[in-house]
DNA sequence: TCTATAATTCCATTATTGTGGAATCATGGA
DNA sequence: TCCATGATTCCACAATAATGGAATTATAGA
């Protein structure tokens, strides 16, 4: 990953209500949350909401498709791991066991 | 993890000398680097990497020790997994099988 | 085509943040 | 005690970001 892509994400997280945007969008799954209900559960007026969508798309962290009337905003997991990715890249010079948490082997 | 807190650690590392910062002392492990040697690697006059330790400090990203003269900083591990557990906190409904990359077993 | 709804864009105001020069503090050695 | 070094704090200026009112665009139904 960039540095300017990890920058533009990490400035558009570190806004609260971004990042309940973003938590919310990714807790939500793939399906994704039209706009006027994420105001809705946020309690933002339309115009604001639409400022920080806007900010989260550009960072490249969410995106959105039609659906009617109304615009369905859906959390880009492949961006939000790159960043993670990002963040701990070479770690404890190439040592990762002693600073991430241990890893679990998925259950499916 | 608390929002303010994650909101801290956003914001310091959501600026780009202070990401540079942060991953040279993730990469350089628990023993940590010395202020100076910080501002040398990263082209920094002293009192600007001062300034964003600080921010770093105050968000608990970093910590440091006094050795002589000089001041070791050192990545703060558990507030950066603190930090990516919280964004990806019950992702996906529940199923983090659908957002988050397959965790592999510790090797050692 | 007229109206209602969902959402966005434009704009001005306010607030926050980053920067580096100069002064200051802390430590250790002569 | 005096000096050199490593680092921080103080301050003012410049730049960037957040907010919400009003106007605008897109879609669908009567």
């Amino acid at each position: 990953m960039e540095k300017d892509t990890a920058l533009a994400a990490l400035g558009a997280l570190a806004q609260g209500a971004r990042l309940d945007i973003f938590r919310l969008l990714v807790q939500a799954g793939s399906d994704g949350l039209p706009a006027g209900q994420i105001a809705g559960r946020l309690g933002l007026p339309a115009n604001t909401l639409s400022f920080h969508l806007n900010q989260l798309r550009h960072a490249g962290l969410i995106s959105f498709r039609r659906e009617s009337r109304s615009l369905i905003y859906a959390a880009e997991y492949s961006a939000m791991n790159a960043l993670l990715a990002y963040l701990t890249e070479n770690c404890c010079q190439g040592n990762p066991g002693a600073c991430l948490p241990p890893k679990e082997m998925n259950h499916d």
